[in-house]
DNA sequence: AGTTAAATACGAATGTAATCGTATCTTGTG
DNA sequence: CACAAGATACGATTACATTCGTATTTAACT
């Protein structure tokens, strides 16, 4: 049986990475690397390992037929997203999701988004 | 200066204790201990630990007038539901809270959960 | 083929979270 | 007042995440 992968947490760092990959497609070390050190001081071979443990989670998977590896996400940012609000509806909602909902939106949630969500509440019903 | 100990965001085991605070009220390690046993098979003294680690971070009080201490969070439930969303929109979500409501509403959503965030918006746009 | 630049692989160190065994303390009760 | 039950305190261990230095490998270019 081949282990099922679909349900992993990434960790925070490996979110981070996630982010890059998602935002630029697939991408090196380097390229991955030379995004996050605008923002963090992170060593590259830091950002290496990481991608490799990625990959060995098949957080990622990567294409080796060159000498600089690329690395791509295995799922989707969507995909993931959804993942993460699962977890945390069950972990800190009780597992509802429309709680979670509710208590995301606030006084600072502005009119333009109150119109979007209304839109796909409409969407939804159909 | 007091340290600012309203943005410290709770581990896993911590966040299960804090649930078990919110929802049976003050309460020993005994009585915590008790209820999560039902569903996971956490020693008294690790509870009785993690307790005491949440004390020295401020993210529970507690009440040493008895032999056997009372503890209660330092912070409701809404509130800390609050900082972990908006920790997960920052990381996962670029930022954006409607796009995280957004991707936590889908098919699974039922029409009265819905009529319930229509309300909410309604509210929110007085 | 040798040199070198740049990549991966490896392993150790560090930090934090989680777990629990054992020691110590407290207090009600015989 | 001694003692037993049951509580807290403490320290060690384990697990996992993160970081990065160093060794090794690769391949392009003289």
């Amino acid at each position: 049986m081949a282990r099922d992968n679909t349900n992993i947490k990434p960790t925070e760092a490996e979110l981070t990475l996630l982010n890059v990959l998602w935002k630029v497609g697939p991408a090196t070390v380097r390229q991955v690397h030379d995004v996050v050190s605008k923002t963090q001081k992170t060593g590259y071979t830091t950002v290496l390992k990481i991608l490799q443990i990625m990959h060995e989670k098949t957080l990622v998977i990567r294409d080796e037929s060159n000498r600089a590896h690329v690395y791509a996400p295995s799922n989707s940012e969507t995909f993931t997203q959804s993942s993460l609000l699962k977890d945390l509806a069950t972990k800190a909602f009780g597992g509802s999701t429309s709680k979670l909902v509710m208590r995301a939106l606030d006084e600072s949630t502005s009119k333009e988004e109150i119109a979007d969500i209304r839109q796909l509440l409409n969407e939804l019903e159909k």
